[in-house]
DNA sequence: TCACCCTTTGAAAACACTTTCATAACAGTA
DNA sequence: TACTGTTATGAAAGTGTTTTCAAAGGGTGA
């Protein structure tokens, strides 16, 4: 009762176990039709499955994509709590499967060990989230595999990169803000690291501050990480010692609920006293109460189409690319406002004359 | 510039290929400390890993752990969009890279081709969440594979099982509003299926009901799918047809979130005019606003308890059982309520006299 | 010095496939 | 009938490991 080998259905079909493999692979060419339905039922009968191992080994190739999750050093746990991690992955699986390619998810703290593993597994490919040390770049371009990057700034023609423009984004929230009447706007960010997302997404608040003329005050921006947490520290200080901020620019939506919520608890309330706008729109941004306003990037979209670009790269021609070669190796995904109930125009309502600079 | 394979190491360590195998597996005894370290140094100068399908091929084991993942049929997509399970995969993921582990992450529909893959790629065991067709089931007894099932009823002592007493959480929460005084009791759920945790759920809701000596009406659960936009469906349908209705339950939180927002939208005030209790608090619940009040359950651990028991199952000695044998096929992890801010004791006001039967 | 035993080593088979290459079979043509 | 060309088939080599088993090596005791 042992599981059934490609030997045993050769014997079965009385055929060679090259004919058998053939069919296994569709060569029909080199197989008759008769014999390839002989060989079609013995298959069917036995329950034959391919051994993907020996496979792999003799074509060196595993029909596996490595996807990679940035993984907090604290908790050894991956950052999966955050949505958008788990809303990327989907739009990934999702069309990888389609192609007959898995899924090998890891998370990764410094890159490390994971180019090993790229290796011993014999993968196809891999998509890669995050922001890692220098080695590790260079360690992938080493191993020749088809590497896809996610919101990376990574300046390297070798790589392949879906993003977003987060200058822009940061640029345009800022900007929305200061549309609205607020001229002390805060900004609550992750870690601003060389060539990150948060980096261009503050350059992009500075640059909205300075071309409207106003004053550009380091002290309004909170540095810490993308977490929830950060944003309620961060909301406990803004309503302790800056009163006359009005308006906040989250660059992740956790974050924007964190603020919220500390708002909230120092009885502050959102948007009334104080505007908030987000980063991302997760799925949960519209579920939020009051329905987050954020800079709206397609997130399932971005995964689907890092999940093309490496099947086409593999030579899957998973590229619903309608024929325009325009330059593959960055793609750069649109990003709109999405207007809901964290933003309130300032000066709106009556009071504000009197206290001028401040919620009062 | 070819990857180096074991051969090589041995050629140029002038040793047998059998040496470096035995100093790869950690069998020192097999090999002298001089060639010991001799190979070791020839590992690393020639950068040698081992290739995973040639060893697996052999060993007949692959170091891959399976997680299957419940997929909609619409939208062909993960139903990771639910926080649930990216935190229970979190938790997964940690245990299990810290055995050398992989993870092996599929969105599947019906079962039907999960079993090949089972076998084509070797799996060394599989975690399985959500509720598939009796041949799933057989079909995965015949592949004599270590699985732990979560959140399942299936009566079968083949598999571990790592649940809750949904039975019990349903109860919990139905006493829990009943002994706040309320008397109308909506339950908002998912698909009530055989033997999955909604008809438990379910049940421990009637019991509660008729414990104490309530009238139980159908009408007042709204069966549909666990999902945000069911419960704003349900949500405005208890707005206009059933004013009576004081509390409801939701068996999952995204439920309760989304019955909160059309709520919000109907002008009904949580809790104040209506109170809502949840289902399993994910990570989002405490930052909801109103923050959710809800039955706990440590989805994390959840997680990292199945992966123990799996790596038990394999041999790994994942189990961090202190001695005690219990009985391992099934382990049932506590629950308890968290109360949070949308559950208010009714009558606590002043005019329910006046409507005794209603919101108003 | 020899016999004996224990440790260390290496040759080779096995694992389940793919693919190359040679051959067999066959029909068609001169 | 012999030759050519085409197609269908199968033997065998190769893929990178692990593991068995036999042999070599080296020490010990007599």
């Amino acid at each position: 009762m042992k599981r059934p080998t490609l030997k045993d259905v050769a014997k079965a079909a009385s055929v060679s176990t090259a004919a058998v493999s053939y069919v296994l692979n569709g060569k029909h060419e080199k197989v008759s039709g008769e014999t390839l339905e002989r060989i079609n039922n013995v298959i069917k009968s036995l329950n034959y499955v391919p051994d993907y191992s020996a496979r792999s080994l003799v074509k060196n190739q595993s029909r596996l994509i490595g996807i990679v999750i940035p993984q907090t050093e604290k908790h050894a746990q991956l950052i999966l709590e955050n949505p958008w991690y788990s809303e990327i992955i989907s739009g990934i699986e999702g069309k990888l499967r389609k192609y007959g390619y898995h899924l090998l998810l890891s998370g990764v703290n410094q890159g490390e060990s994971y180019l090993d593993l790229l290796i011993q597994r014999n993968l196809d490919g891999a998509i890669i989230m995050g922001i890692y040390p220098e080695e590790f770049y260079e360690g992938l371009k080493k191993i020749k595999i088809p590497i896809v990057l996610i919101d990376s700034y990574i300046n390297d023609s070798y790589f392949y990169r879906i993003g977003i423009d987060d200058e822009y984004g940061g640029y345009l929230a800022t900007k929305y803000l200061i549309d609205r009447g607020h001229t002390n706007i805060g900004m609550i960010t992750g870690a601003i690291r060389r060539e990150g997302v948060v980096e261009k997404r503050f350059l992009g608040y500075k640059r909205a501050i300075r071309e409207s003329n106003l004053f550009y005050n380091p002290d309004y921006v909170f540095e810490d990480s993308m977490s929830y947490d950060h944003g309620v520290a961060a909301g406990h200080r803004i309503a302790s010692a800056f009163p006359e901020i009005t308006a906040v620019f989250a660059t992740a939506d956790m974050i924007a609920f964190g603020l919220i919520k500390s708002f909230t608890d120092e009885g502050i309330r959102t948007p009334d006293d104080i505007s908030v706008i987000g980063f991302d729109d997760v799925f949960m941004s519209r579920m939020f109460l009051p329905p987050l306003t954020t800079v709206r990037q397609d997130i399932k979209k971005k995964g689907v189409i890092a999940a093309e670009r490496l099947l086409s790269l593999i030579g899957e021609a998973g590229d619903d690319d309608n024929g325009q070669s325009e330059d593959l190796r960055e793609t750069i995904l649109p990003l709109e406002i999405v207007e809901r109930g964290t933003v309130i125009r300032r000066g709106n309502g009556q009071s504000l004359t009197e206290t001028e600079h401040g919620r009062g």
